[in-house]
DNA sequence: GAGGCTAATGACAGTCACTGACAATTGACA
DNA sequence: TGTCAATTGTCAGTGACTGTCATTAGCCTC
């Protein structure tokens, strides 16, 4: 697919204002917040016209975003590589953790982690950027439904169980979420340990008793 | 807490002035499609100025969501009343299925029934009001979650279970409303019949396997 | 390596959601 | 009836976007 020629200075400029853009986008949000913050004020930060950065991104809203993206991507790509004997939730399960790892190195192509991460954290607090977050993450689950279907030989839109599981473990890593966004240790292997503890917390929940007495 | 003094003419003047605002925009809205109706064009449709608008309601989004919010509250309230001896799934269950009777009623108060719904369908199709509306969900099971937790005797920030629960309940929700919100038939009967539908489709989800072969 | 083609940019004007400030109006109540 | 306070309209301003058009700047050919 793609063309074996090697981009040209144009390419390179474009690609290089966009990484600037989207990189003093984060750093003034994750300062001043995102509201705090005009399209007027990043596009300065680059030397370009506003114009110009909504060519490059179709909103405010988009840019703070372009690294989740990436995150998104992996984690989707690695549910399709999952080996066909898995079970569903199991080949859910395995995607996340894996993913997680793959997804650092990917991110820091285009911004440091850390500032990812502090995006993460605004995002939890911004309701803009929740509400965004929310709708994206919930894109991503449908398509993530649709592969589980077809990995199981069934029709996503006939057959409810592609769906509904994926909505149960979607819920679960909405806590994880929630939970990681909140709390001190704002660290990749922090959210895998959480992910993991959450996701097993699943099945007993369904038989256990809860109360003690 | 109420006053018991009867409104007077300011009060009752107030009341049909948002009534009529609510009422304007979600016929705008669905007939026309959300982006595609301005607030100056609700505002004149009751023939108020459009900071008066601005007054009733903080913004376009939240007026769209008004009646949404009266389910909202009737499903929180219904979680509130289960009997304590219900395990926590199964409270959550009866309090979706018996407050979709009682919401009915107290939509027909604010604007008729059928236009809420098509509200419904418009928001799973409207991405600005589908990522509102998943937040403001999310806010709901927040709340939940609490009450969850108190029945249990627990702390929500320390053991997961609540939220997770909560979750899981949560992202079976959320395919129910879009399947409603895409499929034909555009009753409340029909969701009571698909929630629980869904909702029974977890248990199993975790231990049956898929595939026939 | 000059000139033409096309893509990228900037400048400008306009729309729409929303907010603050102030003046005019209008119920409420003595 | 007159005063007080709440409601409203008007107006000006900000910030996110979009369309348009002229200008600039890589790119490619002869």
């Amino acid at each position: 697919m793609d063309t074996a020629t090697p981009p040209g200075l144009r390419e390179r400029k474009k690609q290089r204002t966009r990484d600037a853009l989207l990189r003093a986008a984060l750093e003034l949000f994750t300062t001043r917040g995102y509201d705090n913050t005009t399209v007027d004020e990043i596009a300065e930060a680059v030397d370009v016209s506003q114009r110009t950065f909504f060519r490059y991104f179709a909103g405010k809203e988009d840019v703070a975003f372009a690294a989740q993206d990436i995150a998104h991507t992996h984690f989707v790509e690695a549910v399709r590589q999952r080996p066909p004997h898995e079970a569903p939730l199991e080949a859910l399960r395995n995607a996340v953790l894996e993913s997680w790892d793959t997804i650092e190195e990917a991110i820091e192509q285009v911004v440091p982690l850390e500032l990812y991460l502090r995006m993460c954290r605004l995002t939890e607090s911004t309701p803009a950027l929740l509400a965004s977050h929310l709708r994206r993450t919930d894109e991503v689950f449908e398509e993530t439904a649709r592969i589980i279907a077809e990995r199981e030989g069934l029709d996503v839109d006939t057959d409810p169980r592609p769906r509904v599981a994926v909505a149960v473990f979607g819920g679960v890593i909405r806590v994880t979420e929630r939970r990681w966004g909140t709390d001190g240790d704002l660290s990749v292997t922090a959210i895998r340990a959480l992910t993991a503890s959450y996701l097993d917390a699943v099945g007993p929940l369904l038989t256990e008793k809860w109360r003690t007495g």
